[in-house]
RNA sequence: CGGAGUGUAGCGCAGUCUGGUAGCGCACCUGGUUUGGGACCAGGGGGUCGAAGGUUCGAGUCCUUUCACUCCGACCA
């Protein structure tokens, strides 16, 4: 009876006769995923609306232990387990001026007495202000706050299961540095203990390079699960570890084998409706390596206001949005229609960088700097210009190009290659962008007044449910991993009116209780293989068949990993299991 | 929001074109036979056909309106 106590509410035991699992042959015909349609097919989770779950007995459990690995992680690493109010007061998100700009995806309503509020999609401005309520010193510092909570953001578009869902469970946290050493000392403290928490998981993940995105901050990086059916591109290096978001990825400047042009004097060309990279290059006989492309995009900014951009790199290369995007600093970036190029004194076709109408901006791509010859539009109909020096160009520059398979890594020279990623995790240096117009500060050892200089590290918990069966299943259903599963055994009696075989197998399962091993029997009156269908699908790592053998004293066991069978002894279940499943 | 599509039993679907008693498979309940790979026999329960309005002697089916959901694009843990 003691040693039950003990671990009270961390030992899962339970009769598959009286537990809610209702497994379905076929799946809802809207999921797309094998993670959707085997969590709802195995009994984890059901659907209720568009992008709202309910967890199921099985996936509450499977939620409770991710839950537990994060939180021993962050625990030992020296974080702080907090919860905060899941709705807050509008005037927060207004002093931070997020409310207006958070959009749609902020659920807004009000109370009886007409008082505006918001349901938090992220917590920066809670927790901001809960910081500065309470710390006014620099001896209070550093400080790491987290919390495991529902968020919710009203998606546009809730898809993918627990994948993308409206609700969510979120582990977010917050610290809180006198100076951006002690925080980016903390930021790698959260990465390795990041690393930590996926591992242990039983993930196959990259650590790469990211945007920074809406949450803004200096430095950022994703922890992205490898998986065909990521919803992220992420560019990874064959022979360093170098790994980075398509969004951020860098590369070694790129060389072109094909003959340079030669040098000559800057002339003007008639080049006939020939508009597109590869017809020029056809028409001069020049790789398009030495060809000025010209993309023109139209830059949303706060307040309707907006501009014509105009970004130029190598005809070799294509354009990254979201690099574009931030070389700007525009909220947006979208296409332009011919028409308003022309409204513009644009020509498609023919757009260069040089002769342009005035109220155009351009950014040039860094590896155009200082490259001799290039052919580039006229900003005339049908001419384009030949021999541009491009170090005679003063404008703006920044890196713009998107990473193509095959580049060089800018570390180690190694190739590049692209993979497929969910992420996971997200670790942001913040920097003083929300303690500043939040006025939250601390007396640094001077007695001088700073503001926070802060760190913010988020996790998707009911993603990982999805992003561990997206890297762990098979054709028969899921298969999770040590830390996560509900149960480590799962005792299949063959025949439950075989006496016999009923008897051992519940001396076994009270075994395993006493034993403190997590276990689910299987008594249903059922046929045997509609239980091991069951396993199957369920994805407990360990079966334990008690069939006819019995009378020999022989049981099997089952691997679902790799679904190999194994004759044993009754005698050495236990011994066996505990090696096999390390408890 | 733009484009495409679907709403009929818990799940998967047929029936809608051409109006005439609401159907199939799985699941569920009862009894029996079965028990090493989603068994079989017999009997049974379950539906405001997404909602509202209209046409008609009669609407799941035709007309109008509306809601929800899903898929493809922009957002994100």
């Amino acid at each position: 009876m003691c040693k039950d106590t003990k671990r009270a509410g961390r030992l899962n035991i339970m009769r598959f006769s009286k537990m809610l699992i209702p497994t379905l042959k076929e799946a809802p015909s809207d999921a797309v995923l094998v993670s959707h349609k085997y969590l709802i097919r195995a009994g984890f989770i059901q659907s209720v609306g568009s992008g709202l779950y309910n967890f199921l007995p099985l996936g509450k459990m499977v939620l409770d232990n991710v839950k537990n690995v994060v939180k021993e992680e962050l625990d030992k690493a020296g974080c702080q387990e907090v919860d905060l109010a899941f709705v807050t007061p509008a005037s927060l998100w207004i002093e931070s001026g997020r409310f207006e700009k958070y959009g749609k995806e902020l659920l807004r309503f009000k109370d009886r007495k007409d008082n505006d509020f918001v349901l938090g999609p992220t917590h920066e401005e809670m927790m901001v202000n809960l910081v500065r309520q309470t710390v006014k010193s620099y001896k209070q510092l550093p400080l790491n706050l987290y919390q495991i909570k529902t968020k919710f953001r009203d998606e546009i578009r809730p898809r993918f299961g627990l994948m993308r869902g409206r609700e969510f469970l979120m582990k977010d946290g917050y610290s809180f540095h006198k100076d951006e050493e002690d925080m980016k000392r903390e930021f790698d403290n959260m990465e390795q203990t990041y690393s930590r928490i996926f591992k242990r998981l039983g993930l196959d993940f990259r650590v790469v390079e990211a945007d920074s995105g809406a949450i803004g901050g200096s430095g950022s990086k994703e922890f992205m699960v490898l998986a065909d059916s990521g919803e992220d591109t992420v560019v990874v290096c064959e022979e360093c570890d170098y790994g980075a978001n398509i969004e951020a990825a860098i590369r070694k400047p790129a060389i072109c084998e094909a003959e340079a042009p030669e040098e000559g004097i800057k002339a003007k060309f008639h080049t006939p409706d020939i508009t597109k990279i590869d017809e020029l290059s056809e028409f001069f006989h020049l790789d398009p390596y030495y060809i000025i492309k010209t993309v023109a995009k139209k830059a949303l900014y706060d307040g309707g206001e907006e501009k014509i951009v105009l970004f130029a790199l190598r005809g070799s290369d294509e354009l990254q949005e979201t690099k574009a995007c931030n070389s700007v600093n525009a909220n947006e970036l979208i296409d332009i229609d011919d028409e308003e190029l022309q409204e513009a004194g644009l020509i498609p076709g023919f757009m260069g960088i040089l002769n342009l109408p005035e109220g155009i901006e351009v950014v040039v791509d860094n590896e155009l700097k200082k490259a001799p010859c290039m052919v580039c539009g006229a900003n005339e109909k049908d001419y384009h210009l030949v021999n541009v020096n491009m170090i005679e160009y003063e404008g703006r520059y920044d890196d713009l190009i998107a990473v193509q398979e095959g580049d060089r890594c800018a570390k180690c020279g190694g190739r590049l290659k692209y993979t497929k990623g969910i992420e996971v995790g997200h670790i942001f240096q913040l920097g003083t962008r929300y303690s500043e117009p939040l006025n939250a500060t601390f007396l640094d050892e001077n007695g001088k007044s700073k503001p926070f200089v802060m760190g913010t590290y988020g996790i998707g918990v009911s993603r990982l449910l999805a992003a561990i069966i997206e890297q762990h299943h098979d054709d028969k259903g899921c298969k999770w991993t040590m830390q996560s599963t509900p149960f480590k055994v799962e005792i299949i009696v063959s025949n439950i009116s075989d006496e016999l075989q009923k008897q051992n197998a519940e001396k076994l399962y009270n075994q395993m209780i006493e034993d403190g091993i997590d276990v689910l029997i299987d008594d249903r009156k059922e046929r045997f293989g509609f239980k091991m269908k069951d396993f199957e699908l369920i994805g407990i790592p360990y079966g334990l068949i008690v069939g006819k053998k019995i009378s020999d004293g022989i049981v099997e066991i089952v691997d679902r990993d790799t679904l190999q069978k194994e004759e044993i002894n009754i005698n050495d279940v236990i011994e066996i299991l505990r090696v096999r499943a390390g408890v």
